[in-house]
RNA sequence: GGUCGAGUAGCUCAGCUGGAUAGAGCAUCUGCCUUCUAAGCAGACGGUCACAGGUUCGAAUCCUGUCUCGAUCACCA
């Protein structure tokens, strides 16, 4: 793991490092006994204080009535400490009420600083490259890429705001026998057909043929069959998968005429790609080309056979034995010296530390299906010495089935990634025309809202559920802007910049002696938490902390909001107060939703 | 069969490094727009935390076993 759980527990708020402290030396004081541990908690909502005091572990070390302990622990703390202002116990649960004046001073704080929440990477420290998205040029991307796509940017930016240096990267599959199954099929029945001369974007182009080929494919397999020959064997000879293989074969021999088409129509593709990727709102700081780096890994089998991680069956293949971690022999190099999958991945990683000698740790965004080829990876890095190999992750995902099943390309049963960006589009228009509040917007700047609407909801939809745990997307059951959703996070992102701007008195001097209600004081809690949260989301490198962060402070804030008149607050200092509570909710829902990618509009 | 992951309200999900009466949203039902944006707020209804044991003062959370679903165990990528 990248980052300790200690270290997180010390970088709490000092709140909380304080009052371990005082515990402990009141449970010294009180009766003589040393005490290892102590357990806080946030108080439950339904009883009085801020901080919560577990008594019931100590009683290992204490003897006595939890409550009495519990008394006696709280009295001491609020005569010596001035942040703890009050008390009381319930059970074994000590309940602290922290004072004003300490909330009064976090929030002077927060505004103070203009990136609050965010850790700069110390000079020095080793960075992490996060690879996502990594798809075949043969297809458009789909919704399964763009669950990749969110994760893998959005865990690239909680890394980076958690401290860390990050290069997002991606390694884009542009040969092997699929792509030439597109390309044999445009020889044969494209007619020339250009995305200029269709006007489809390159992506959509090249994928029409991948379904052509798997088209004609079976057609032939069929036809194979009806001549009496057995079906797996008509699935190795027909004509057209041994002529894809043939161009395969051209391809690595450097065929010009193959390597010719092959590079027009990997341009397409990526032209396509690249307009999907812009419009996801998704970046990269390196690309990486399978067709560069196929042959990598070679070289370090050798290595790793000197060295005794590998050995070499009679028939000359190259294998590593697993079996003492619980896994199986894997193959690293065929027999005829040609590499496998493993090998390239082998060899890219080292390459990339080789380009990026700072990296001390990578992410890899990859479904669950390959849970296991990457288990070997990282153990094979370790085994080899590599000292980054320490600090591996595979960020693995579930699938995203659609009610019908699995999404599959050559069936043309996918739901594809511009065509879902425009729905949401869609969707929001709707809904925004029927609310009608937006007068005075442009048909450009309502096309521009309706986008970052839709995909908001699509984002956060997505991000807010735990990466394991495979989606069941059902286009028709559109995803909701209502409750626990990215635009409901937007739309009180949106109230609070209306009411900023309606703000015209000056509201930024420091509030001398303000005393919070309790909506106030559960605000200025939930900001102070924020870096907290991002150190824990970044170390689970997981998204779903930060939206589920989000989705709480909102909450809270929508409550104060409707509940007690912000602009309209009894007496000025009140009123400067709210416009600053408000102003700073509003920032920090900005930064969290930047770490989702998510945007926030001005108005909606 | 081995391994890995998931199973919490009708639906979608939080909570999982053990702590109080298991939380949200959607859906259903009640109220609230003459005051800062109702994509909102306040409330009601809804639970055998898959099942069975175990550890513990205390288990949705940890351990063991069982069941269901998914993935994987290719000289495919």
């Amino acid at each position: 793991m990248a980052f300790g759980y200690l270290c997180i527990q010390i970088l709490r708020i000092p709140m909380e490092e304080l009052l371990i402290r005082s515990v402990k030396e009141a449970v010294q004081e009180i009766y003589g006994k040393e005490l290892e541990s102590v357990e806080l908690q946030a108080t439950r909502k339904e009883f009085e204080g801020d901080i919560t005091v577990v008594i019931f572990p100590m009683l290992r070390v204490v003897k006595g009535n939890p409550q009495q302990i519990g008394e006696q622990i709280g009295e001491r703390l609020r005569s010596k400490l001035e942040e703890v202002s009050d008390f009381n116990v319930i059970k074994g649960f000590l309940n602290l009420v922290i004072s004003n004046d300490f909330f009064a001073n976090r929030f002077r704080q927060i505004r103070k600083e203009p990136e609050f929440g965010l850790v700069k990477p110390a000079p020095g420290d080793k960075a992490v490259m996060v690879e996502y998205s990594s798809p075949n040029t043969n297809k458009p991307l789909h919704l399964g890429h763009i669950r990749n796509n969110l994760l893998g940017y959005s865990v690239a930016e909680i890394l980076k705001a958690s401290g860390k240096r990050v290069y997002k990267t991606q390694i884009i599959n542009d040969r092997g026998i699929h792509i030439c199954k597109s390309m044999l099929a445009w020889q044969r029945y494209g007619n020339g057909e250009t995305p200029q001369s269709t006007g489809l974007k390159g992506d959509k182009l090249v994928g029409n043929y991948y379904v052509a080929f798997d088209k004609a494919y079976k057609a032939e397999i069929e036809a194979l069959v009806s001549e009496g020959i057995d079906p797996k064997e008509a699935e190795k000879r027909a004509p057209i998968l041994l002529e894809a293989q043939e161009m395969l074969r051209k391809w690595e021999a450097g065929d010009e005429e193959v390597v010719n088409l092959w590079k027009t129509m990997n341009q397409w593709v990526y032209e396509g790609f690249s307009d999907t990727y812009k419009a996801i709102g998704v970046d990269f700081d390196k690309l990486y080309y399978e067709s560069d780096t196929y042959l990598l890994g070679k070289d370090v089998v050798q290595d790793g056979l000197e060295k005794g991680v590998f050995y070499r069956k009679e028939d000359g293949s190259v294998w590593i034995d697993l079996s003492e971690e619980g896994l199986d022999e894997k193959i690293v190099l065929r027999a005829d010296g040609t590499a496998v999958y493993m090998t390239q991945d082998i060899g890219t990683a080292i390459q990339r530390v080789k380009d990026y000698p700072d990296i001390g740790g990578m992410v890899y965004t990859v479904g669950n299906e390959q849970d296991y080829h990457f288990k070997v990876l990282f153990l094979i890095l370790k085994k080899l010495g590599y000292s980054w190999a320490e600090h591996l992750y595979h960020l693995s995902y579930g699938m995203v089935d659609l009610p019908s099943g699995k999404m599959k390309s050559r069936e043309g049963t996918v739901v594809d990634a511009d065509d879902l960006i425009e729905e949401m589009a869609a969707t929001a228009g709707e809904i925004a025309s029927e609310l009608g509040k937006l007068e005075g917007f442009t048909e450009e700047e309502k096309n521009g809202l309706y986008r970052t609407i839709g995909l908001g909801a699509l984002k956060y939809y997505i991000l807010k559920v735990d990466p394991r745990k495979r989606i069941l997307f059902d286009p028709k059951e559109s995803v909701d802007f209502q409750g626990n959703t990215g635009p409901f996070i937007q739309y009180t992102y949106a109230r609070i910049q209306s009411i900023l701007r309606k703000a015209d008195f000056d509201h930024q001097e420091d509030i001398a002696q303000y005393v919070m209600d309790s909506r106030e004081r559960e605000l200025v809690k939930l900001l102070d938490q924020f870096p907290v949260i991002i150190q824990q989301a970044a170390e689970n490198y997981s998204p779903a902390l930060i939206a589920n962060y989000c989705y709480d402070l909102v909450k809270e804030f929508n409550s104060f909001y409707q509940n007690v008149s912000i602009l309209g607050a009894d007496h000025q200092e009140q009123r400067i107060f709210r416009v600053q509570l408000a102003e700073q909710v509003g920032k920090v829902i900005a930064r969290a939703m930047g770490l989702l990618g998510i945007l926030v509009p001005e108005r909606m």
